[in-house]
DNA sequence: TATTGTTATACTCTATAACTATA
DNA sequence: TATAGTTATAGAGTATAACAATA
């Protein structure tokens, strides 16, 4: 076997062109290079024909797996802030894909739920960025793929360890 | 064994409080939410301490890596805009972390070069996000932590059919 | 014609502060 | 006192457009 000075090393950028060196390593930049492959899938898989932002589809599917939940519980689980999370509904819910109903026991909260169009819009979505995610990482076989969102998942946990570390 | 009401579903989101439903495969949900704790490690090891960006220190152990390396071969490594990289480049070598000197064989380009203080910079804060990845990271074993750096490259690595597809 | 790099500009997303209403 | 939700506001990061210099 001769050398084949054509084939780009295996820790090239993604890219091309350049080394990563010591970041291959590094969980963090191995993320965020992932992380442009598969906000491309979303945007070609759904995001531009549907316009609907990564996010609105976050919430779409996280209300569809607990209807009734509210807006500060969604906050919470983006880890983002209340006045973002209302700016994203609003957009949702004037899309009509997400409705809010007064709660009767806490009169300050509203239960989220999803209505017929946002059921419609979520499932399609979904079936969408599975077939993408399935033609374009088609370098992970699905044993892998099944590894790499468990694996990530488990990263996630560990987000209560750190916001005890915080507090 | 009886079962412990109090434990969380494994499907539950990071924060707890909801489930994830049918996004516990997607792994573009799975990567934000890891991107939250990895996002916070880095600055709870390194970003806070330096006031050096992610992407500045990023920049920092790419041009490590490649010596020489121009200003346009780092903004396709990361895939962002040119007057992007120039407004980070600006950053860190006014900061005294990175030189750039103009090329010899091309006058519009410039070559750029960690300073003395730019490697110890880097450095210290590989070191230092290596030691809270590990800290925090604790779920996850040495292996499957090296897998994951091996399955997220190889997502990167999706990117040149990404791009081979849009063009 | 294409590429390197910069400046000018505007847009999107995000957070903090301040507030109301309710618990 | 603490929490749910909203409005007002400002900051940070990004991109596109337009340009100059060079290949």
């Amino acid at each position: 076997m001769a050398d084949e000075p054509e084939s780009p090393p295996d820790d090239a950028t993604p890219a091309g062109g350049l080394l990563e060196g010591q970041l291959k390593t590094v969980i963090g930049y191995q993320m965020a290079q992932a992380t442009v492959v598969v906000d491309r899938i979303y945007e070609n898989a759904t995001g531009r024909e549907t316009g609907l932002h990564r996010i609105e589809y976050t919430l779409l599917m996280l209300v569809r797996a607990n209807p009734g939940c509210t807006a500060a519980s969604l906050a919470r689980a983006l880890a983002v802030s209340t006045p973002n999370i209302t700016l994203w509904l609003e957009r949702v819910t004037s899309k009509g894909l997400i409705e809010r109903t007064p709660s009767a026991s806490d009169r300050r909260a509203n239960h989220l739920r999803l209505t017929a169009r946002g059921e419609k819009v979520a499932q399609g979505a979904t079936r969408a960025i599975g077939e993408a995610e399935d033609a374009v990482l088609a370098r992970l076989s699905v044993g892998e793929r099944a590894i790499l969102a468990e694996l990530l998942h488990k990263v996630g946990a560990c987000r209560s360890g750190l916001e005890a570390e915080e507090r």
